[in-house]
DNA sequence: TCGGTCACTTTCATTATGGAAGCGACTCTA
DNA sequence: TAGAGTCGCTTCCATAATGAAAGTGACCGA
């Protein structure tokens, strides 16, 4: 991957992909959070080719997601475990976690998100800890910072104008949205 | 990438890689939330090759992240809209946008992520709609569904025994929780 | 009529990936 | 104590994915 765009090295989504943009890399990180440690742990865990492992790993460490630790010398074998800056991409595990069992659904069911303690289930959702109350994708928008160079400016103007225009889902009051819902699923069905 | 692991069919997040398991995918999707709908829109936001960006919006039409709508007739041109489906992936964008703030910080500020009416900043984190309360990862566990089979079970009790043993950063107690959220939010102010 | 734009497609060299085999230092079993 | 097995890799190679560049056909505006 290789961007170019001028605002790409001011997005924090653009510099969070050169990290972890590659599905092996979100696999390695959920094994990992899932308690794997050991080389072969992540190898059974994935079905990944060790070629594969061993480059994902070394750059996951240098990237510092993930740090080497020694537990045998002779020969010299390490574990890797979990960073502060790997363990905080359990936010974007869980939301990926909760947008394929939503869209990507399948007849069985294998996993369950669960409280640690009492083993109720729970449903991640986003929150907004500035206004301290749940957060819908549509109320957030971009706003230049005080270094946005053209690039960026033309970005959230366009994101404005397509807010402004109620391009999205749910930049709407929840019934309109309900409303709209219902109006595409019967044109669908129309359009078969 | 190949996975070949018995869980894994059953896990949501190695099924939402299948669909949204690369970089392009996810900057296509960042773009078509910031209101970017046409080819060459698209194409000078991410600075993507042309051929890989047909490629990729094909993928993203089939697996119903977007949604061609014509536009033009003789010759056919189409828009890209974001679906339903898609834009449940803006949690997934928000989360990563926060860490790539976090933890690849550089010196500008380019972008501010804002409430669209009131422009006050926003800072997502996760919450449990279940228990309605903020949810810390290191809280959530995961346990079997009806249908697991015996990887699914491995994995469960690895876990099980990572957070026993305390392996994780904020598998603590809330009240030391508490405390460091306390010391991060000072430590943040004294930063700036 | 001429250049420019838009939305692609095609071609081809470069790079990434997967599969398989090998290796050195153990450890476990007979 | 010989032999087999395990662990954590590395190396090699065929195949697949990607990027750069050039080409295309229908429009549009001067």
């Amino acid at each position: 991957m290789k961007v170019t765009d001028d605002s790409s090295p001011l997005c924090p989504v653009a510099r969070a992909l050169t990290c972890v943009g590659d599905s092996w890399t979100l696999l390695i990180l959920r094994d990992a959070m899932q308690g794997a440690r050991r080389f072969d742990e992540f190898q059974r865990g994935l079905g990944i080719a060790s070629s594969m492992l061993t480059r994902r790993l070394e750059r996951m460490v240098s990237n510092e997601l993930l740090e080497k630790r020694c537990y045998q010398r002779h020969p010299p074998r390490h574990e890797y475990h979990l960073t502060a800056k790997g363990h905080d991409l359990a936010p974007v595990i869980l939301t990926l976690y909760r947008w394929g069992e939503q869209h990507l659904p399948i007849e069985a069911s294998g996993f369950q998100l669960v409280d640690r303690r009492t083993l109720d289930p729970v449903e991640p959702i986003l929150y907004d800890r500035c206004h301290d109350r749940p957060l819908s994708p549509g109320d957030v928008c971009l706003a230049p910072g005080p270094d946005a160079n053209p690039a960026v400016h033309a970005r959230v103007e366009r994101m404005r104008n397509a807010l402004g225009r109620g391009d999205f889902p749910d930049s709407q009051p929840a019934a309109a949205r309900a409303d709209c819902r219902a109006a595409m699923a019967a044109s669908d069905s129309i359009n078969e």
